[in-house]
RNA sequence: GGCGCAUUCGUCUAGGGGUUUAGGACACCUCCCUCUCAAGGAGGAGAUCACCGGUUCGAAUCCGGUAUGCGCUACCA
């Protein structure tokens, strides 16, 4: 999910400016390599529509856009910068380190690198070579000074150099670290602007002091704030949904999600919350971003999704359920569906779910050949199981001698029956949705018996009636 | 522990010295509409602007301190 804000306020920033908005794949963790998880981030990135200018699959002149295939370049820079003296190799083993570690949080001292081998002689050198041992390269930090820079939106910031230990270049499987291959990269991919999450903005200054050390010209920085579940803490797994696929999968739409996540971290006023996303290139700018971390508030995302949803023309609608509903009905019912009877369908529930996947549980009766339910949903408030099956058995009679059977000829029909039955409107109007859906909360009644037809509706009010009589 | 940063209704936020009895949105409550549920409409409740000092005629807005929170402090990104 931050990612993905991420990758859409770049992408907004790019946009706006008319600048190209550049997808690099950063995977130089062996370690955390998943199978498939570029594709899925591909998936999400395209079904939000942030579509992007260099990358891949679409190429560019600064490829290849994986780093794990550019270990060379990454290699010839911690080369270079052995070289001129600005960085060294390492022989200190991962155990001596978390010893070392241990100790300095014991005696609540700083914790980092404690150099010992910044300034190995080439004996030493040679020595520890022969030990056996892969060296990974560390950057020779200054040991005094301090290094400003001037974030686009948290303004002037400093840090000294003594807070800054001798971090890892190259790791010793000859993978790059994210500090190195992300300077490298950077320039030579041309990068003017990078727009990371909070949690970098500490590290800026280590890649400012390599881009000095390279001799590179350094982008400009805006470190963007976090997004946070419930609990304050670092959206995770554990809060929902991560992947914006399962935005996806739970009948999110897109524009939807884009809207929200735009306003997690930027306004453009007091008032306007929905954006399309033309509106939002249009006004996006980082000076009305905000720093602090903002919570994921699934209640207004819902909201908003059921305000997209509204929104949609009917075919768009139709378009958009029909996954849904193939997904999602049971097995028994015939595919493929009629994109016409969904269509008709739309109109009734449209304004009455906040996402795609609440659809089917409130139109299923339209498609289900048998209705499973409690004969209970057949006697509502004030009624009794004799005066429903009275009811029933009314309705059946008028219904099959009705005119027409549209929603208007079956109202004109209907709410006279009530009166002349001596019964609220409600009364009757429940009666006959239990009938004829299944349920008690349904889309509007004379619009469904409509859709469903006087055949049907009559058979169901058959099996009601049957299910009465034999409490 | 060190360093950096932040702190306005439960949440997202507007507001950056007087126009603020701090505005909007989600959620919540009431009423209207109504065949259920929604949607829509009208209201309501909800924030001593973290706290303490200072500057000022005047501070949510500027300054300092404190508290709290978050981030970084990996051969992760």
């Amino acid at each position: 999910m931050g990612n993905i804000r991420t990758a859409l306020f770049n992408w907004l920033f790019a946009r706006h400016h008319g600048g190209s908005f550049i997808l690099r794949v950063e995977d130089t963790d062996l370690a955390r390599k998943v199978k498939g998880a570029v594709e899925v981030m591909l998936d999400g990135l395209r079904w939000l529509g942030l579509d992007w200018d260099e990358g891949p699959e679409v190429g560019g002149k600064f490829g290849p856009y994986f780093q794990s295939q550019r270990l060379k370049l990454y290699n010839e820079a911690a080369q270079r910068l052995i070289a001129q003296g600005d960085a060294y190799y390492c022989y200190c083993s991962s155990e001596r380190l978390k010893q070392m570690r241990a100790e300095q949080v014991r005696r609540k001292q700083p914790p980092g690198y404690d150099r010992r081998c910044r300034n190995l002689t080439e004996m030493e050198r040679a020595q520890k070579a022969a030990g056996g041992i892969t060296p990974v390269v560390r950057f020779k930090t200054p040991l005094g000074g301090q290094t400003s820079f001037n974030d686009l939106i948290w303004g002037e910031v400093t840090f000294d150099h003594s807070t800054i230990d001798d971090f890892i270049l190259l790791k010793s499987d000859g993978y790059p670290t994210y500090h190195l291959a992300n300077v490298v990269d950077d320039h030579l991919m041309g990068i003017t602007h990078v727009l990371r999450a909070e949690e970098w903005l500490s590290s800026t200054p280590r890649h400012l002091l390599m881009y000095r050390a390279l001799g590179f010209a350094p982008p400009q920085f805006a470190h963007l704030p976090m997004i946070l579940g419930p609990d304050h803490a670092k959206l995770s797994k554990r809060h929902g949904a991560v992947a914006i696929t399962d935005f996806r999968s739970r009948g999110y739409l897109p524009e939807a999600m884009i809207n929200f996540l735009a306003l997690l971290g930027w306004s453009l006023d007091d008032k306007t919350e929905i954006f399309s996303k033309s509106e939002l290139i249009a006004n996006f700018s980082l000076e009305r971003v905000k720093r602090t971390g903002a919570i994921f508030n699934w209640d207004k995302l819902g909201w908003m999704n059921g305000a997209y949803i509204r929104r949609l023309s009917g075919d768009e609608l139709t378009r958009q359920v029909l996954p849904f509903l193939e997904r999602d009905l049971p097995p028994e019912v015939k595919r493929p569906l009629s994109v016409e009877y969904v269509k008709q369908i739309m109109p009734l529930i449209q304004e009455r779910v906040r996402t795609l996947a609440e659809v089917t549980p409130l139109v299923g009766f339209f498609f289900t050949p048998e209705l499973s339910y409690d004969a209970k949903v057949l006697v509502v408030e004030k009624m009794t199981p004799e005066l429903a099956i009275h009811v029933l058995e009314e309705s059946r009679q008028r219904l099959s001698q009705l005119e027409g059977f549209d929603a208007n000829s079956l109202e004109a029909m209907l709410r006279p029956l009530a009166v002349e039955l001596g019964l609220k409107a409600g009364q009757l109007f429940g009666t006959l949705r239990g009938a004829v859906s299944g349920l008690k909360v349904a889309p509007p009644l004379f619009g469904s018996m409509a859709i469903l037809g006087r055949e049907l509706c009559l058979r169901r009010i058959e099996i009601a009636l049957d299910k009465l009589n034999s409490l």
